[in-house]
RNA sequence: GCGCCCGUAGCUCAGUAGGAUAGAGCGCAAGAUUCCUAAUCUUGAGGUCACAGGUUCGAAUCCUGUCGGGCGCACCA
C-alpha cells in the first residue's frame, strides 16, 4: 500500500466531514492536498499542506485551518502525534507498530511488494530504440533502449497495461542503400575485388557476411543484373538480417519487445492515404509553400510547392511538409500514420522514446497526434541526452567514417549486462551523461551497482550464516514475517524501514512522471541506509543482526535484513539487474 | 537567426508535480572496522541554486528577459 495515499485518503473524509458539520465551506478542491514524507526527519513521519492549500477557498488563516485539521486528524488510526508547523504545516508522527506492520507486508508481498493498481490498467504504448535496421546498435542506443525498457517496467508495476514496441524504418530511400551496400558484399563475396566502398554506401564490416549469405542463397543470378531486379528482394534479405542482428543485441541487455511495426507494411495497408484522407476531413491540409528557415538559409533553397499539414494549429512553429517535391511521401508523413495507427490500436496514451538529435521533431510529433486522435491521445516524448564514453577519464572519440564507433554489444562486452542498465539510469534523460568505462567497473562507493549489489550481497551474506545457525524454516521469508518484529526499537533500524515503506509511493511517483531515473537514486539511498546500519553493528555489538543469545530479537532484526534484501530485489527487477548473492 | 534541452558545492550530479534550515558521491581533512572482507562507515570544511525581474502565504522548481553550454533547424530518416 501507498500509506501516504491512505492518509490523505483520511485527511479529505475529514475535510468532507468538517464540511458537512458546517466548520468550513462545503465543496473545496482538495486536489492540491499532498501528504509526504517531510524533508527533515526531525519533522514527523509524514506531512500534509493541507491546512495551507484550503485557507483561502474557505476563508480561514492557514494556522487556525491547522488546529481543526489536527485535532482530527489526532483520532486517526496510527497517528501517535500531530504538530503544527511553519506556515502551516500539519505534521505527523505514526506508531512505530504501523512500521512494523509495514516489514510484515513487504516480507509477505516479495518482490511483488510496490506493485500498484494506481495505472488502473490503463494501456500504455513505449515505443522505443526504432533504430534503422541499417547496421548494428551502437552506444546512442543503449541509453534509449534501457530508459525505454525500464519506464515500461515501471508503468507495469504501477498497474499500467503496457506495450513495448519498436518501429522498424523499413520503407525509406535508408533501407535502399542498405541494399546497394549489401550488394557490393554480394559481389565481393562472388570473387570481385571491391576497392574502396563509394561515397554514400554504408561502409561497415558487418554487410561482409550479409554479401555472404546472399551469394550462397542466390547464387550469381544478380551479378550483372540491373538494379530493378534485385533491388526489392536485396532489401527484404538485408531488412531481415539486420533486426535479427539488432534483436540479438537487445536480448543481450535483457530487452525484448511486444511488437515490431514495420513501416513498410503501413505503406502498404495505404495508411498513408489515409491519414491524408482524414486530416483533408479536418481541413488540416493544403498546398503550399514554406518559407525558408530564418537565419541560415540552405544554399539549395527553392520554393517548392508541397502538401503540408497545419502543424502550427497545434503548437508548433510552422506547417510541416506531407510530401516531399517529388511527390512521395516525408518521413513525418508515415510517421503520423503510424502513430494514428497506434492510436487506432487502442492507445490514448503514448512514450516516444528518441535521440538528442531528433529534438527537434518533438513539437511536430505532439501537434500530429493531437490532430490525428482529434486531441483524445497524449504522447509524451522522452529525449535521451548524448552518453560520452570515456575511459579512465579520457574521451573515447566515437565515429562511424573511422570505424571507431562502439557498437552496443561491445559496451556490454566490456563491462556487463547489468552495469549498461543500471549505469543508464545514473542520470536523467535529459542531462548528457558521461559513462567511464573504469569506474563502471570499479568495486567501490564510486560506482553505484557496484554499491546496491554489495548491499544485497551483504544481506544474503547474514541470512546464509543465520539459516546455519538456526536452520531454513526458521528463516524463510514466510516464518521471518512471522516474528515478533516489534522488537526492532533502534532508531536506525525504523529508519530503514521507513525507507523501504516509501517504496510503493516511489513506484506510482516514478511511473507518473515517467522518470525510471528515480528507481536507480532509491536504491542507493537504501542501500547507503543498509551499509550504514551494518557498520553500527561494528561499532556496537548490541546492533547485530544475529545475537546468539537472543533469538527472537535476531529474528526480528532478520526480518529486516530479508525486507532490505527483497525492495532491493523489487527495484532491481524493475531495472532488469539480477540480484547478487555474492560478490 | 529560430526551436528544444541544460546551467545547483572545486568535479560529477539528485532535489520526490511550488513547501520548512539546499542534498549525495568524488576530491580534501580527521577518525572507525570480528556478521561479506579497509569493496564499508562516521564527522568536518565547502552554496549569491548562471544573472535580472515577475507570479504568491512560500520559488532551485512556474512566467519573462539576458548570458553561457549541448542538440537540431524546407523536401533526409
Amino acid at each position: 500500500m501507498n500509506l501516504f495515499q491512505h492518509f490523505r485518503d483520511e485527511i479529505i473524509r475529514i475535510v468532507d466531514e468538517l464540511a458537512g458539520q458546517g466548520t468550513i465551506p462545503a465543496g473545496l478542491d482538495t486536489a492540491r492536498i499532498a501528504v509526504e514524507p517531510p524533508r527533515e526527519a526531525a519533522h514527523g513521519d509524514i506531512t500534509t499542506n493541507a491546512a495551507m492549500v484550503l485557507s483561502k477557498p474557505a476563508g480561514m488563516k492557514p494556522r487556525d485551518l491547522a488546529e481543526v485539521l489536527s485535532q482530527r486528524l489526532a483520532g486517526i488510526q496510527w497517528i501517535t502525534e500531530t504538530d503544527i508547523a511553519g506556515p502551516g504545516f500539519i505534521n505527523m508522527r505514526l506508531d512505530s507498530a504501523f512500521w512494523h506492520q509495514r516489514l510484515e507486508e513487504v516480507l509477505l508481498a516479495g518482490t511483488s511488494y510496490g506493485d500498484s493498481t494506481f495505472g488502473q490498467g490503463e494501456a500504455v504504448n513505449v515505443e522505443y530504440v526504432s533504430a534503422n535496421p541499417t547496421g548494428p546498435l551502437h552506444v546512442a542506443h543503449a541509453r534509449g533502449a534501457v530508459v525505454g525498457d525500464v519506464l515500461a517496467s515501471l508503468l507495469e508495476k504501477a498497474g499500467y497495461a503496457v506495450t513495448r514496441e519498436y518501429y522498424v524504418n523499413d520503407a525509406g530511400t535508408q533501407v535502399d542503400v542498405l541494399a546497394r551496400s549489401a550488394y557490393l558484399r554480394y559481389r565481393e563475396a562472388l570473387g570481385e575485388k571491391i576497392k574502396a566502398i563509394p561515397e554514400g554506401l554504408y561502409p561497415g564490416d558487418y554487410l561482409i557476411s550479409v554479401g555472404e549469405a546472399l551469394a550462397k542463397k542466390f547464387g550469381d543470378q544478380w551479378l550483372d543484373a540491373d538494379e530493378r531486379v534485385w533491388l526489392a528482394d536485396i532489401r527484404s534479405f538485408a531488412v531481415t538480417m539486420m533486426m535479427d542482428a539488432i534483436r540479438e543485441d537487445l536480448k543481450s541487455l535483457g530487452i525484448d519487445f511486444d511488437v515490431f511495426s514495420s513501416e513498410k507494411a503501413l505503406v502498404e495497408k495505404g495508411s498513408v492515404e489515409g491519414v491524408l484522407e482524414k486530416l483533408e476531413k479536418m481541413d488540416l491540409v493544403y498546398t503550399g509553400i514554406l518559407e525558408p528557415p530564418k537565419g541560415k538559409t540552405p544554399d539549395d533553397w527553392e520554393p517548392r510547392p508541397q502538401t503540408l499539414f497545419k502543424a502550427s494549429q497545434f503548437g508548433d512553429e510552422v506547417d510541416r511538409a506531407l510530401k516531399k517535391s517529388d511527390g512521395t511521401w516525408t518521413y513525418f508523413a508515415t510517421d503520423m500514420a503510424y502513430h494514428l495507427d497506434k492510436f487506432q490500436r487502442g492507445f490514448k496514451s503514448m512514450i516516444d522514446v528518441w535521440g538528442a538529435d531528433h529534438g527537434g521533431y518533438v513539437k511536430r510529433m505532439n501537434a500530429a497526434v493531437g490532430a490525428v486522435s482529434g486531441g483524445e491521445a497524449n504522447l509524451d516524448v522522452k529525449i535521451c541526452q548524448m552518453v560520452n564514453l570515456k575511459k579512465g577519464g579520457e574521451a573515447l572519440r566515437m565515429s562511424k567514417r573511422a570505424g571507431t564507433f562502439v557498437t552496443l554489444s561491445d559496451l556490454i562486452g566490456e563491462v556487463g549486462r547489468d552495469v549498461v542498465r543500471f549505469m543508464m539510469l545514473t542520470r536523467k534523460n535529459d542531462s548528457q551523461m558521461e559513462f567511464d568505462l573504469e569506474k563502471a567497473l570499479e568495486q567501490s562507493r564510486d560506482n553505484p551497482v557496484f554499491y546496491v549489489h554489495y548491499a544485497h550481497a551483504r544481506c544474503r551474506s547474514v541470512l546464509r550464516n543465520a539459516t546455519t545457525e538456526w536452520g531454513d524454516d526458521k528463516i524463510s521469508a514466510s516464518a521471518l514475517a512471522a516474528a515478533d518484529l516489534n522488537l526492532l526499537s533502534d532508531p536506525s533500524e525504523l529508519e530503514i524501514i521507513k525507507v523501504m515503506a516509501a517504496w510503493p509511493r516511489l513506484v506510482e511517483n516514478a511511473a507518473e512522471a515517467h522518470e525510471p531515473h528515480r528507481v536507480a537514486y532509491y536504491l542507493n539511498d537504501l542501500a547507503t541506509l543498509f551499509h550504514a546500519l551494518w557498520n553500527k553493528g561494528n561499532d556496537d555489538a548490541t546492533l547485530r543482526f544475529i545475537v546468539s543469545e537472543d533469538l527472537p530479537l535476531s529474528l526480528a532484526r532478520l526480518g529486516l535484513v530479508q525486507g532490505v534484501a527483497t525492495v532491493i530485489a523489487s527495484g532491481f527487477k524493475v531495472i532488469g539487474v539480477l540480484p547478487l548473492e555474492e560478490l
